[in-house]
RNA sequence: GGGCGGUUAGCUCAGUUGGUUAGAGCGCCACGUUGACAUCGUGGAGGUCGGAGAUUCGAAUUCUCUACCGCCCA
């Protein structure tokens, strides 16, 4: 057994572990009515990059749940899977091959670009299941999905095909950027602002039927004014004095930090916001006031009546202080027409001509209109001042023309029933949220059954199932319906056609086709029909996540058995968007809910506070600190992090790749592409080298010693495991009385029920960073610290030897199991090791273990080994332990030597540490001389006085008295001791304290201020016999 | 602007129903290495719990206000 090194090799174990787990299935999963299920899905990690550190808690937490219930003997399915994370995806694939080819994705075109998306797909998913493999992440890997793969695109289909079938599928408008020149929608990162030489024309509107003192018109100032043909609205803030000082606040916190060059500009700008303050101030409240009384605009050019409104989106501080509201054709208003509920007119054509809203500007250009609208406008003496301004305007990255916002049709899903399911899921608790605060945002945002609009302008993802015909006439339309109707797809129900009637009194109609079928497809498509461009939200196909990827729509034996879920792990980012989109999905779809619980585990963040992630430089992937620490710190440094209230700060280090060192990030380093090491003072790289010079250097892994911890946790483990097995060679099972065993044995059996108790609860709570603590201080500061001390002696002890070897061994059995979940990889190769030398184990009565700890089975809390009154009494012989300590390191005794001790206790203590005594000697280097009632002090005595358990510790100081020392140690523990009279007696001589507060409480305090004085008086005493001793 | 969370030792975090001297790990100081472990052992120093107020005999713990940090939504 000398062997086995003193440190655990977890590079080498776990690679051999993992295989052996893998040959032996032993986190697969099968239908099996034997068993209760126990289901989790995998939050789907995007296939956009790596996984970081805060995936590693997502799925360690995920992990110490399944494989807990693993040995609690459920069948339990961790089903593992990825996500294709639509436009994330795509936009990385594009900008790479931007950056190395020069293409764009027009380029290659759509199979081109989705093809090379695979490739992409193929390669993370690859790293990324390799990252939660090493991570010990116990996958069903024969189960592995992926949103987009065929099963899971059956589901989407089936899905798509039911909402539209039953109606909730419907096009309605959007505000998208539109290429006009492409005539398509393009997404926000194809979109690329170009500052530009333009003008800020003011104009004014009249406004109807002023009262007397209110102006006869409002001023207001675009850079776009052909927009006006379908204004809606004027805005005014609703509280400018307000809006005024926060920005004059702004600029003035601004000013302390300035540099002097900037703080006259600063100053500047104050003093003109000022001026403009107490001069339009008055007339802006005026503004405010008539807009909060009702009244109306009359527009120009369109003869329209719009409303002046109070909303925040006009700045008091730019322009005239009113913003005209065209919600159509700029985002901001868009958001202030749906909070003001107004109309939305779009007056373009996709074309980017005036469509026939605008009236007599009808067919003209964009820059046509804006002529004629200006020059229109100063005919009716309305242009006021034209400024010559910068501008930024968005450019679309592909045809290099302006991009309109443009209010264009998309899918949506109405949310009204699928929403009110969700909410009254987790109103009637059938789905229970933990933390528990976390159900308000959940609920208030499904509460405003918001349609979710679905189609993206994507080519990555689900294309959408529809085809389309546009621009019928009504006789066309039904003719349309009618065609299709008789088509065998629609009679076997795959089929569904409905007509639109859309705004311009034209029908369109909608096809959807269940399933992928390319007959029928090619049949509609030759009818006239064409499919719809668009790919459908990333979230549809996470939503159906639960139950697409247990097979449905077929009714799979897996669905039947392991739905619904037991529980989701995940983080609170996602709680709307994902998870309560799974509920009402999964309502919709099953009629049942996707999971019974769902558990919000905190965010990682850095030491400065800040959210991890590549583009901060900050991120931390989970295999340099597996590389440095080992999967299991990792995993335990996590787990103890876990709490429900508090996110994770986790300071992180480089580590230097040179000599080790770790060197702090900070905002500044952590941005460069190379640093010199302040210990060995060679230059390495980080995640930004860029030049070859750079990307020669050595590159740093960034880290955490937070993890330090952990790993040293493992490594006690591995050393605690090593004793025992270096003292096994002649063990041989035994059955064992429990009422027979020496005090020390019971007390482990009864800490060990107590513990596989909290730690089971912490578990089922999802108190991880509780359990792991219970599990930490056992390991640590009972078992390895007072169980393995004192077996030391009897092992030596040919009579007791048999006997502790047994319930050491159970003892380690236990705890293996228990810390099995947290660190898999050293419980599993420990165990093997205990397997060779002890197949056989267990209190009472032995048994064989198997082959391995993760299929073992979990352990329950014994009533009988449980004895709170032991615990208390070997707390008691703890506490004496520490006295003993104390007085000896105040002496500066060296520990070799053995000090005589007396103890001073009752009857009943005297019972307990009758038996101990000579532990002792191993624990505190102590031999006990005398014991019981009657024990006294030595003649050089150092005592101290253990009151809550009335014990009195005595240490003869004979041959190692240092006067000063224990002098000293003396005055401290008397300085401390009237200190806490001093409160006691305060306390005490309150009135209101010894009236009011419960009588058991004033006793205690009583009774603990007579100790007090009595240790108080007895410390005198030693004090005044040690000064006329040395005086002698 | 609304909602939620946080603020406890130099750092990262615990602190159950309000009740003796507020805990842990790391870091720091002192001493210690012949057999489980220096990724170790023993002991020590160090905080009055962001601020103000209220309730109470008694508040880190309950309530109100406030400052700052973070997240989500708008």
């Amino acid at each position: 057994m000398n062997q086995i090194p003193d440190r655990f090799d977890h590079a080498n174990a776990a690679s051999r572990i993992l295989q052996a787990w893998d040959e032996a299935k032993c986190s697969h999963a099968e239908v099996n009515p034997d068993r209760k299920p126990f289901t989790v899905v995998i939050p789907p990690p995007n296939v956009t990059g790596a996984l970081h550190l805060g995936h590693g808690l997502n799925n360690t937490l995920q992990d110490i749940v399944v494989r807990t219930r693993r040995m609690q003997g459920y069948e339990a399915l961790w089903m593992p899977g990825t996500d294709h994370a639509g436009i994330a995806t795509q936009a990385v694939v594009e900008r790479r091959l931007k950056e190395q080819e020069n293409l764009s994705r027009h380029d290659l075109g759509r199979d081109g670009l989705v093809s090379r998306i695979w490739d992409w797909k193929a390669q993370y998913e690859t790293r990324i299941l390799g990252q939660l493999k090493r991570m010990g992440c116990s996958c069903d890997w024969d189960r592995l999905r992926f949103t987009l793969d065929d099963v899971c695109a059956a589901a989407v289909r089936a899905t798509f095909y039911d909402l539209f079938s039953k109606r909730m599928i419907y096009r309605g408008k959007r505000l998208v950027n539109w290429d006009t020149f492409l005539q398509t929608a393009v997404s926000n990162d194809e979109v690329e602002n170009v500052t530009k030489k333009g003008h800020f024309w003011h104009f004014t509107y009249p406004v109807i039927n002023p009262n007397a003192g209110e102006p006869a018109q409002v001023e207001i100032a675009t850079t776009r004014p052909e927009t006006m043909l379908g204004d809606t609205a004027v805005a005014v803030h609703p509280d400018p004095a307000k809006a005024f000082d926060k920005v004059e606040q702004e600029l003035r916190s601004k000013l302390t930090e300035a540099t002097d060059k900037e703080r006259s500009e600063i100053q500047n700008q104050i003093d003109a916001l000022d001026a403009r303050r107490s001069e339009m101030l008055p007339q802006l409240e005026q503004l405010r006031d008539m807009a909060l009384d009702g009244r109306k605009l009359m527009l120009p050019l369109m003869d329209r009546e719009i409303p002046l409104i109070a909303d925040t989106w006009a700045k008091p501080e730019l322009g005239s202080g009113c913003v005209k509201i065209t919600p159509a054709h700029d985002p901001n208003d868009y958001e202030v027409g749906l909070r003001a509920d107004l109309p939305m007119i779009n007056i373009l054509n996709p074309d980017g001509t005036i469509n026939a809203e605008g009236g007599l500007y009808q067919g003209l250009t964009i820059p046509q209109a804006r002529k004629k609208v200006v020059a229109d406008l100063d005919a009716l003496g309305r242009l006021g001042e034209v400024e010559d301004r910068e501008i930024e305007l968005p450019h679309s990255d592909r045809s290099k023309t302006p991009i309109e916002p443009y209010l264009a049709d998309q899918w949506f899903v109405a949310m009204s029933e699928l929403a009110q399911s969700a909410m009254d899921a987790v109103q009637d608790e059938r789905v229970k949220i933990f933390p528990e605060r976390y159900r308000k945002g959940y609920l208030d945002w499904l509460g405003e059954k918001r349609d979710w609009p679905v189609s993206r302008q994507l080519w990555w993802g689900h294309r959408i199932p529809i085809w389309s015909t546009n621009g019928l006439n009504e006789a066309a339309a039904d003719d349309a319906v009618a065609r299709l109707s008789m088509m065998p797809a629609h009679a076997a129900g795959d089929l569904q056609a409905h007509i639109d009637n859309r705004e311009d009194g034209s029908r369109s109609v909608y096809v959807c086709i269940r399933q992928e079928d390319t007959v029928v497809e090619e049949e509609i498509e030759a009818m006239g029909f064409v499919r719809d461009p668009d790919v459908l939200d990333t979230w549809f196909s996470s939503a159906l996540w639960p139950h697409s990827t247990l097979g449905w729509p077929e009714k799979t034996a897996e669905l039947e058995y392991f739905y619904p879920t037991s529980t989701l792990i995940t983080s609170r980012d996602i709680i709307t968007l994902w998870v309560a989109r799974m509920v009402l999905m999964g309502l919709n779809n099953i009629g049942d809910i996707p999971f019974n619980e769902v558990f919000i585990h905190p965010k990682i963040l850095d030491g400065l506070g800040e959210t991890m992630s590549k583009s901060k430089g900050n991120g931390v992937d989970p295999i340099d600190v597996i590389d440095k620490f080992g999967p299991d710190a990792l995993r335990f440094g996590l787990a103890r992090l876990a709490t429900d209230t508090q996110d994770v700060r986790m300071p992180v280090q480089y580590e230097c790749p040179h000599c080790e060192k770790l060197i702090d990030q900070t905002k500044k380093n952590r941005s460069l592409p190379k640093l010199a090491c302040p210990g060995c003072n060679q230059d390495f790289s980080t995640q930004w080298a860029e030049t070859e010079e750079d990307k020669s250097l050595p590159k740093a892994a960034v880290v955490s010693e937070r993890f330090e911890t952990a790993r040293n946790f493992v490594n006690k483990l591995w050393n605690a495991a090593r004793f025992v097995l270096m003292n096994m060679e002649d063990y041989s099972p035994q059955t064992v009385t429990i009422e027979d065993l020496p005090l020390e044995d019971r007390w482990l059996l009864s800490r060990l029920s107590t513990v596989t108790q909290q730690v089971t609860e912490g578990i089922e709570h999802y108190k991880f960073a509780e359990s792991t603590r219970v599990l930490y201080n056992f390991a640590w500061d009972e078992f390895c610290s007072f169980y393995v001390e004192i077996a030391k002696p009897r092992l030596a002890d040919p009579d007791k030897r048999a006997l502790t070897q047994a319930v050491m061994a159970h003892g380690l059995d236990t705890l293996l199991k228990l810390l099995h979940p947290v660190m898999p990889f050293v419980t599993e190769a420990i165990w093997e090791c205990v397997n060779q030398v002890a197949p056989e184990r267990g209190v009472p009565n032995p048994a064989a273990s198997p082959k391995f700890v993760m299929k073992s089975a979990w352990p329950t809390a014994v009533a009988e080994h449980h004895d709170e009154s032991i615990e208390r009494q070997f707390a008691e012989f703890q506490e004496v332990v520490g006295a003993i300590r104390k007085i000896r390191a105040s002496q500066n005794i060296p520990p070799r030597e053995t000090v005589p001790v007396a103890i001073r206790c009752s009857d009943s203590s005297l019972q307990l540490l009758q038996p101990m005594v000579s532990y002792f000697a191993s624990l505190a280097g102590a031999e006990v001389v005398l014991i019981g009632p009657t024990a006294t002090a030595f003649e050089t005595d150092a005592p101290l006085a253990l009151t809550s358990i009335d014990v009195d510790v005595h240490v003869d100081l004979e041959k190692f008295i240092d006067v000063e020392a224990e002098l000293a140690r003396l005055d401290k523990l008397k300085s401390q001791l009237e200190k806490q009279i001093k409160g006691k007696q305060q306390k005490l001589g309150n009135e209101n304290f010894v009236a009011r507060a419960p009588a058991d409480v004033v006793d205690k305090e009583r009774a603990s201020l007579a100790d007090l004085e009595k240790q108080s008086e007895s410390v005198e005493g030693d004090i005044e016999r040690l000064r006329n001793k040395s005086a002698q």
